[in-house]
DNA sequence: ATAACCGGTATCCCGGTGGTAACCGCGGCG
DNA sequence: CGCCGCGGTTACCACCGGGATACCGGTTAT
């Protein structure tokens, strides 16, 4: 809980962009994720956070903290420092978050495959005009070639 | 199943841009839902999604197609058409995408209130340079007037 | 012949998100 | 004194999603 958060937290291919379940803007489950166990300060969240500028950080807390999902305390004492942590309602996001977080990691290949193989027909097929790509299933009209 | 999709289907101040639960872009929880009981034309799907252009529909289509969620299928027969339905991969969105509702169900209204609450306290208080605004829990800085 | 329907495209534009870089005030500390 | 770390802010900018409008090619209906 006090211990520092992993550098390599996140994976650098990690592909919450593209995962088609997201939770507020680009970088919310992350930070959501960094304080499942307790609070963090700023500087604590840029570790595992480290490809996400101060600025942006900044935002998404912000915007956390004003859908009540995130509470922000400054501590003014002799060392002042800034305390994130999680409300009830954030806490409560941790459930859905993670019935996600299991959907992904049970059809994340099955979507990369159609990507893929999407991506690939497209390269092959250019749709030229009338978009003849996907074969119809009865009387398909004439494939090209 | 057959029936058509009630062009009401989705209120008009339905706050599906302010969930903090997304899935895929804009408008693709709609569409998923619009394929929940069966295949439709793009033509039926404009019924309820009247406020999408037909090219963000097309887009958001694509992707889902991309993705392995939705398949396009051609009818070339004597009355061509197009049919969008849910693959299974699609299908099993349904499970998380039901819990994100729940989730907003349950607590859109707190996170209404947290909103206001935040707006409202933001205008009382204009954040002069640092940060000011939460007060610190203990040894808070003096706080403004 | 002409109009309507279907399933889109083409083009333009706008605003917001997110990224880069630089800077800032404050307190502590060597 | 000067410098560092903390917790940001400011200015600028590129990209992309999404919206408005118009158009299109084929088929069927009138």
């Amino acid at each position: 809980m006090r211990e520092p958060l992993p550098a390599d937290m996140f994976d650098e291919l990690c592909p919450s962009s593209l995962n088609p379940i997201r939770i507020g803007d680009k970088w919310a489950p992350l930070i959501i994720r960094c304080l499942e166990h307790g609070p963090r300060r700023f500087s604590e969240l840029r570790v595992p956070l480290k490809r996400v500028t101060p600025k942006v950080l900044t935002q998404s807390l912000r915007s956390l903290e004003r859908d009540g999902l995130v509470r922000r305390t400054v501590y003014a004492e002799a060392t002042p420092h800034v305390e994130y942590e999680l409300t009830p309602l954030g806490r409560s996001l941790l459930e859905p978050l993670a019935a996600a977080c299991v959907w992904t990691a049970e059809h994340w290949d099955e979507l990369l495959d159609a990507r893929e193989s999407y991506d690939h027909a497209a390269r092959l097929d250019p749709r030229p005009s009338p978009r003849t790509g996907a074969t119809a299933s009865r009387t398909p009209e004439s494939p090209a070639a």
